[in-house]
DNA sequence: GAAATTTGTTTAACATGTTAAGTTATCCTG
DNA sequence: CAGGATAACTTAACATGTTAAACAAATTTC
């Protein structure tokens, strides 16, 4: 892909040349990355105004309903299940709390541990949200078909997985590189 | 450093006690947006880095990358095919604009559009980075499989398509709902 | 052809993503 | 048992996501 670029000078023409004299490269808009963005951007863009309606953006609902899974559950595993990054969720249960949606304490074996579990509040709010939240699921799987639905998702893990190799080959370029 | 845990902490059971008391739903974990989400970040672990070397963001790299396939574009065409909301490419635009990597003038035909081209600078930048990036999306082609790749995004595009026609059927509930 | 409406873009405001640094509590080693 | 290294969060700082509103230029209406 170094191949030898033409001396084209920088644009100052108003209107400039032709159009495809640059970098070939990949098909930008058909890279994996763009795909899964708007592959997933299409499914939320199906369930975003359903949570507005209730006061929950995406990641508040992830939270919520990752705790009604379990009793309770402290605030790094809460991190790995809703698939969030630490300073995020810290900022986002300081507002759950703040709206009593949830409910935190300090472990007594360990004090630095916090132990995060829904409220009853909380609950009723999940109660509430949960039937169009599963219809439009619905409707999405019938759509697609559920059948390649769960062939779909089972790419996407083997994905997940086979890149999750890559990460300890790859490690050596911390520094350098320009 | 292995997998020591609290010798008296309550872990966490699948199919616990007092665990599964709550409604059940889905299991969260697999839910369609929760693997897209996991597989588009998996990916992107694997980029970030190398752009970050060159100071360059995920999203400043999109939009870099989409001014080498054409002479100038508009904003609003730039933010459809970077994928980008007008606001995040507005303060983007104006980013890069102040470190010369792009150049944007307004069309005489229509004063209210604005164009943008690549800088040289930003061309010499976009070579820089490419090499890399390119290695490394050959090597995930490489891993997962060519055919199961175009396989794959076949897929995400039968999906992105899919619930676009349903944006046209659902559209009754802008107001109520709670 | 001026007012009303629409369009292209930016600004504002708030929430999250991302990396680095700070805090406090545990663990660990001499 | 004093430090030093770790671990679990939390804060900070900056960039983007997201929705609403502001603005100016173009288009439509009457």
């Amino acid at each position: 892909m170094a191949g030898k670029k033409s001396p084209n000078g920088p644009r100052l023409e108003p209107e400039g040349t032709t159009a495809a004299r640059r970098a070939p490269m990949r098909e930008f808009s058909r890279s994996l990355p763009m795909s899964l963005l708007r592959a997933r951007e299409a499914v939320m863009r199906q369930f975003r105004p359903s949570l507005r309606n209730h006061g929950l953006t995406e990641q508040q609902w992830r939270i919520l309903r990752a705790l009604t899974a379990v009793d309770t559950i402290e605030v790094t595993e809460l991190a790995r299940v809703a698939f969030l990054l630490g300073p995020s969720l810290s900022r986002i249960l300081r507002d759950l709390e703040a709206r009593d949606l949830i409910e935190r304490r300090t472990a007594k074996a360990d004090l630095r541990r916090g132990e995060v579990s829904i409220s009853s509040r909380g609950l009723k709010l999940i109660e509430a949200v949960a039937p169009t939240s599963e219809a439009i699921y619905a409707e999405i799987t019938s759509r697609y078909g559920a059948r390649k639905l769960a062939e779909l998702q089972d790419m996407l893990g083997e994905l997940e997985r086979g890149l999750a190799e890559m990460e300890v080959s790859g490690e050596a370029e911390t520094e350098a590189d320009e």
